[in-house]
DNA sequence: GGCGATTATTATGCGCCTTAACAATCGGGG
DNA sequence: CCCCGATTGTTAAGGCGCATAATAATCGCC
């Protein structure tokens, strides 16, 4: 091993008895730490959003068509880094709960344009408010500085 | 609306036409970009354990089977925050990938110890070496100093 | 010796993502 | 003008990772 780095060093793991606590080799490694946090983010967001019969995905697309109206599903595969056939199976979960409608482009028969229902609109109100909760709590753990900064290194991060 | 937060601000979204950049009212909220960010790291693994024969999942098992030979599957649930039904199945791909073996425990019967066989030890060390890289790519956007933050964060924020 | 608690496993189902195959439309070159 | 490759979208099928529920075996204790 080449350099000793602060963290993730791997103990020789005393025969993982039952009584201390075990290695963790992992404790290091971003991906990981990062797999983690979405689970909790996830446990989250289905102890907030119960009610409200969407699941993740469906609401980051739904929040895309809201902020986006006339929006096409291509332009929400690209935004999300998902396949758009991922995204047409989202789409019609949102038209089914009434949503959301796919409306013809009179310039691209092709394509079709998306926009929130009025129901739609109304629930977004509480939605919003929702998700706002639910990231408090996932980040309770942080100062609001520390928040910043998470939210700016997970930026960068994503950004190709 | 009280306070004008610097991010997550909702523009307009002036008819979501094709030529400009749409509005991303989720780009500020820490429990998306995390789903995001997993997503990334989930490829980075693909395509870094491709000749592997191992999953994300998998690979998680087996790294706290070989830091802590002689493990139960309790603890490994316990560790990874899934339930316990989950490890079976990854421990059952383990065995049947010839990289651990389950031993019977004398004095708890009910219990398996977890070993890796000397295959797995022999295979460990590529996997080692190929974690390590499918993080610095992970995080390559990051400067090591940022790199350092974001583990500080996210063991912060994952300290239950 | 029996009985609730603990440990592990299998079976089943859902969410989310992928690739592959198909359909419809667009647009430009012959 | 028509055809054909490219674009856009959808459905179908499959894999991974998680969950809950049911089953089996053992443990500890009265």
């Amino acid at each position: 091993m080449p350099k000793p780095s602060p963290a993730a060093e791997m103990m020789p793991a005393p025969a993982a008895g039952k009584g201390g606590a075990l290695a963790s080799p992992l404790a290091g490694s971003p991906a990981f730490l990062v797999r983690l946090a979405q689970l909790r983010a996830f446990d989250e967001f289905h102890r907030q959003f119960a009610n409200f019969g969407v699941t993740p995905a469906g609401f980051s697309v739904f929040a895309l068509v809201i902020a986006n109206p006339g929006l096409r599903p291509g332009a929400i595969a690209e935004e999300l880094r998902v396949k758009p056939s991922n995204v047409a199976v989202l789409v019609n979960g949102l038209v089914a709960a009434g949503l959301v409608r796919r409306e013809p482009d009179p310039a691209e028969l092709r394509a079709s344009l998306l926009h929130p229902t009025r129901a739609g609109q109304t629930l977004w109100q509480d939605m919003e408010q929702t998700q706002r909760e639910t990231d408090a709590r996932f980040t309770e753990a942080l100062t609001p500085e520390e928040r910043g900064q998470f939210v700016a290194l997970l930026r960068k991060l994503l950004h190709r």
